[in-house]
DNA sequence: CCTAAAATAGACCCGCAAGTCCAGAATCCT
DNA sequence: AGGATTCTGGACTTGCGGGTCTATTTTAGG
């Protein structure tokens, strides 16, 4: 892809991809058509062919990577400085708050089951998201064990794994029913199984 | 719905929503057609219209629902016994077997992300499943605190929720990825959890 | 400036799949 | 038996949406 960009044109490339993500989060994949991202990024067909030559499949997988991007970010600084009781408390309102903001709506998850299937360039973004996010939390619990304040015999990296499960599931729930109940028994119990271990 | 069914029409319609689960499994939600699914039963499109006047959506919705039910079943009998360590055992391992054979398609998963962001019907398939696998889980965690083998101070109905949560994550995980890592990660640790708090 | 490359516009094509319709076969009921 | 009802088949319509094509405008840069 020797492709020649000048400035505007790179502007126009990422202004469809965060209309097609915008567009994405409110009406769904299913239901967003590319005449919806025209129309909404007034751009035309022309346009989003040229930047996407692979069409529909190609954006919708940019769209993916910028939205697994967000989720890491919004779970910043905490997600980086899991240090103390406190920041890990911090961590937990800050999920919580964004995924109840954000609704019922996860671009992400449908994005993954819509692509997933076929592209196994979908799956790598996924698979490179929970990596990190579980990378995060073992060195939160690593250095939690560190200090002494988690026990050192608990399992650092299974841990990790089994809370980005549970905060995963508890999304899914949240996705599907409206109710963040799941999310926040979830975050709860995770953190305080964290703290029994010691 | 006062609809005169004969025992053939009944028949057929259960063969329609057997059928198209099963092509639904094997090939996704999105990827299946109506079509798909007359050829596969051996049925017309005038049937399938006649025994759903609303076509696809009721149809998915009728698939929905049985594939609901078969996610409590595949984890009976353990799901409604789990009244020692080793029938927790038994059903960790029955609900890990479970996914790592269905693999990657998550029929139930997906029909709910087609269908729940626009009809509350499929929500409520949802909720209703995810209230009833939380009640299996509290019912057991409360036989286990008046065994004793579970400390009575745990809150058994959030630490339920968390569990449902945990495997809903892992279950979206394997999903994605093709690994069962997390969820085995999240099943054990749940049950780590359970025994720790005593 | 002037030219080549990139950016933009939008009309058009085309296939697919949902949904319609009607005719004919099987069945129920009394 | 026979009329009503339900069941079945499949050809047909229709609309939607992804993708193509070409003409025009804008920008880069020498």
């Amino acid at each position: 892809m020797a492709r020649a960009l000048t400035a505007k044109g790179a502007a126009t490339r990422q202004r469809i991809i965060d209309g097609a993500a915008a567009e994405i989060r409110e009406r769904g994949v299913l239901t967003t058509t590319l005449d919806d991202v025209c129309r909404r990024t007034a751009t035309s067909k022309g346009q989003l062919f040229h930047y996407f030559p692979d069409g529909r499949e190609q954006l919708l997988l940019a769209v993916a990577e910028r939205e697994a991007e967000r989720v890491l970010e919004d779970q910043q600084p905490h997600l980086g400085r899991l240090t103390t009781w406190d920041a890990w408390q911090a961590w937990r309102d800050a999920v919580v708050l964004r995924y109840q903001q954000q609704g019922m709506n996860c671009p992400l998850g449908v994005l993954i089951t819509e692509l997933g299937r076929s592209t196994p360039a979908a799956q790598a973004v996924t698979g490179r998201l929970v990596e990190r996010w579980q990378y995060e939390l073992h060195a939160g619990i690593a250095g939690m064990q560190r200090s002494g304040r988690i026990a050192a015999e608990l399992d650092a990296g299974r841990t990790a794994a089994a809370m980005v499960a549970a905060v995963q599931g508890g999304v899914t729930i949240l996705m599907s029913t409206g109710s963040s109940a799941h999310l926040e028994a979830a975050l709860d119990t995770s953190l305080l199984f964290l703290r029994l271990s010691r």
